[in-house]
RNA sequence: GGCCAUGUGGCGGAAUGGUUACGCGCCGGUCUGCAAAACCGUUUAUUCGGGUUCGAUUCCCGACGUGGCCUCCA
């Protein structure tokens, strides 16, 4: 089986060779702290997660590094604590928001079904040197400076973009091109409009560390290439985010690796993930559409419903990494009924010691989760339940508890009283309690005996109207004709 | 303005230089007193205009549509 990916470098397919299969390494970039994860957030942890499930099956679980950081230093960070803890001393309201910040995120990816990567560094803790000697920011940026890559004006660091002759390589983008768009913010201090910060001064108010430089903060891209060169070293295998990434934070990131370390690349494979929009439209704040991953598995804002995680996560899985996904209640709907019939098959069934080939065969074909998929819609429908349960365990769909707590909206679109229901937003709690419900089927059940169909009807409605929906089938021990019944939500 | 993606049936979504997967829905059938559920089956598509080719949905050019980046937003 030959893994091949496609590098947003090369713009093409190539089959992928580890620099070392007995390290493959892969760092993605993680959420910057200081607000609950939106739902767009969780595509590259999902996407990246089942690339990391597949290079471990490759290469055996020891030895694949994966490396996402938490991004705990940022100017929203500040601005968030201070309108949250006005009372704090502000690097202590920081650490509150980022903790609790972190620690949703952590919960949030983990109902979608995420494994833990290898290492998930904070920023904060590679800002100065360290006694463990990994790569810091501060000592990356004195040996950019050293090599004649970065410089000082009016108290920050800049990088000079025009000592790289190949600046702009992974987004396409030339520094003349930047100029004539002449969008780029003039700064008088900077060599060249492209220039970036390295280091910035930070006011006796905002949170700081000593540097060579005076008490300042980094930059935002600087810390993706300390904390990926600490743990995967100065090249590694895949490098993974956003596509809004490329520019600038990747590209930046990689005149940083490379000119501080004198490298060819920064990462063999630089792997980026479509984006998503809501309902059709772009997602944003002022639309009113704007919908975080803890809102869509907590609360019923969406859709008006809860939404299991590994709903979540198939949604996210049917669509190659690549494309644009609209995010929709009715996709939502479609991957609840799937997940709904798979794991009714599966419930009590011991899965397949192996992965069956084909689902390796697509995924191997960079990452082709749809077509994964259609092969999973395969199994079940040749009954090959031990199989499927392995490939469902495979691609990180486990659990089902949650799936299965509730009756998913296919089943309940033919039935216009309950439908009428859902919309109008009624209490979905039965008016009345479990043994009334009871009573009333088993008075049916008689009445359907003595050939009532008129009462055993109306009793029928009746329930429906209060979101009981019956179903009528036989007994298979007995041959006798038995009602079950479920909440219509 | 520059750069980069993308356009497949009612909907979602793969693949392919030569019969267009898969899922959802619709419709039909089995079952059922009738429904529902379940199971079985059927139907429908490659944005437009050129070009290359024996043959284009696929390759090339153009148009149009949509989205993204160029503003520390995945």
């Amino acid at each position: 089986m030959e893994l091949r990916l496609y590098d947003t470098m090369t713009r093409d397919k190539r089959v992928f060779t580890p620099i070392d299969a007995g390290n493959v390494r892969m760092y993605v970039c993680g959420p910057t702290v200081y607000d609950f994860a939106h739902i767009g957030n969780a595509r590259p942890v999902i996407v990246f997660d089942v690339l990391f499930r597949l290079l471990r099956h490759i290469y055996g679980d020891q030895h694949v590094t994966y490396v996402r950081n938490i991004t705990d230093v940022d100017d929203k960070i500040n601005d968030r604590a201070l309108r949250d803890y006005p009372g704090l001393p502000l690097n202590e309201a920081i650490r509150k928001v980022t903790e609790k910040t972190a620690d949703q995120f952590q919960a949030d990816v983990k109902a979608l079904g995420c494994l833990p990567p290898t290492v998930q560094p904070r920023a904060t803790e590679f800002v100065l040197p360290r006694p463990d000697g990994k790569t810091d920011m501060v000592t990356l940026i004195q040996q950019l400076i050293a090599r004649g890559h970065a410089y000082e004006a009016e108290g920050e660091v800049l990088f000079d973009t025009q000592s790289m002759p190949d600046y702009g390589a992974l987004s396409g983008r030339k520094l003349e091109d930047q100029q004539a768009g002449a969008r780029v913010a003039v700064d008088a201090h900077k060599k060249h409009p492209t220039d970036f910060v390295l280091w910035k001064q930070s006011s006796p108010e905002e949170p700081g560390w000593d540097s060579p430089w005076g008490r300042g903060r980094p930059g935002w891209h600087i810390e993706c290439s300390a904390m990926s060169a600490a743990y995967l070293g100065t090249t590694f295998d895949i490098h993974g985010g956003g596509l809004d990434l490329i520019f600038p934070h990747h590209e930046n990131e990689i005149a940083q690796s490379r000119c501080a370390h004198g490298t060819h690349a920064m990462a063999n494979y630089w792997m980026h993930n479509g984006f998503l929009q809501v309902e059709g439209e772009k997602m944003s704040k002022s639309l009113g559409n704007f919908v975080t991953i803890n809102e869509l598995l907590a609360t019923e804002k969406f859709g008006g419903d809860k939404w299991a995680g590994e709903i979540l996560r198939l949604a996210m899985l049917r669509t190659h990494y690549r494309s644009p996904i609209d995010w929709t209640v009715k996709a939502l709907d479609e991957c609840h009924k799937v997940l709904w019939d798979w794991y009714t098959d599966v419930q009590d069934v011991e899965p397949s010691p192996t992965v069956p080939a084909e689902v390796l065969n697509f995924l191997s074909d960079d990452l082709n989760t749809a077509n994964t998929i259609a092969a999973l819609h395969g199994l079940r429908k040749r009954k090959s339940f031990s199989d499927l349960r392995a490939a469902m365990n495979f691609l990180g769909f486990t659990d089902g508890g949650s799936v299965l707590a509730r009756r998913p909206a296919g089943a309940r679109t033919n039935v216009p009283t309950a439908t009428a229901k859902v919309s109008s937003n009624a209490p979905t709690v039965s008016a009345l309690d479990d043994e009334q419900i009871e009573t009333l089927i088993a008075l049916r059940l008689e009445a359907r005996k003595a050939r009532n169909f008129a009462e055993s009807d109306r009793i029928r409605d009746q329930l429906l109207e209060i979101g009981v929906v019956l179903k009528d089938g036989k007994d298979p021990q007995t041959g006798e004709p038995i009602t079950t019944r479920e909440i219509a939500r």
